[in-house]
DNA sequence: GTAATACCTGAACCATGGTTAAGGTCAAGC
DNA sequence: GCTTGACCTTAACCATGGTTCAGGTATTAC
């Protein structure tokens, strides 16, 4: 009763294309699977669970090696390291959430102008 | 009395390396200025305030191409367009934003588990 | 006069992150 | 038995955004 995926399933849950899903796997980001016997790949549901993981560090600008160091960390076992990975990462997201903040009241401004020299000329 | 810059000068203002610069003016994103006699760049103060917004922009990850058409709508006196193209920007930025605010939750949850995994291993 | 500094140009080179193409296997439905 | 669809592989190709290099000019400092 083990549920498996296709790889179009987890294109389907990770909005990642299949083209994308087998070059992770080639690089090294996203682990290799388990095989049908006719050779396509079968995701567990763990393997999707941290699929999702990945691709929302992808999200986040994290860089595809950045991602594959972080992944081989967890496979030694070596949680400190992921931990420090992880953390440091949060850290700078969260210095770009500040500065996308401060940008988009730069924008808004510009925006304004923009607004009012539009009317004027009507 | 006109205050100019150099490229060295625009390049500590705007945290551009001297090259990107010079690479930015070549695709057409930053716009041409004027040369001195021995032909440097001599930025002007107005020069000045539009790299740094650019720059802004490049910071929330608006592609070149973007902010070169940006640029040009600006130069045709086609305020309406980038008022469209800088509002259609930020909604993009602040679609961003709450998604990072998202993975933000989701990094903290892992990283409280990393701790408590680390903590009983001692 | 010669060295150091600051700039200039054009062209080659590079890293990242994919995408596309060519050719093949396998199973299901008609 | 043949087409259709879903998958497979390897390898070439591509876009974006720079970086580096080679060779040259002008200014200042010694």
């Amino acid at each position: 009763m083990e549920t498996t995926y296709s790889i179009a399933d987890i294109s389907n849950e990770t909005g990642l294309s299949i083209d994308v899903i087998r070059y992770y796997e080639r690089i090294g980001v996203l682990p290799a699977v388990k095989r049908k016997e006719n050779g396509h790949r079968a995701y567990s549901k763990s393997d999707l669970a941290r699929f999702t993981f990945i691709t929302q560090l992808k999200r986040t600008q994290m860089p595809l090696k950045e991602i594959e160091r972080y992944i081989r960390y967890y496979n030694e076992g070596d949680f400190e390291a992921c931990y420090r990975t992880l953390h440091a990462h949060k850290l700078g997201i969260e210095r770009q959430l500040a500065e996308l903040h401060d940008i988009l009241g730069v924008m808004n401004y510009k925006l304004e102008n923009y607004q009012q020299l539009i009317q004027s000329k009507e």
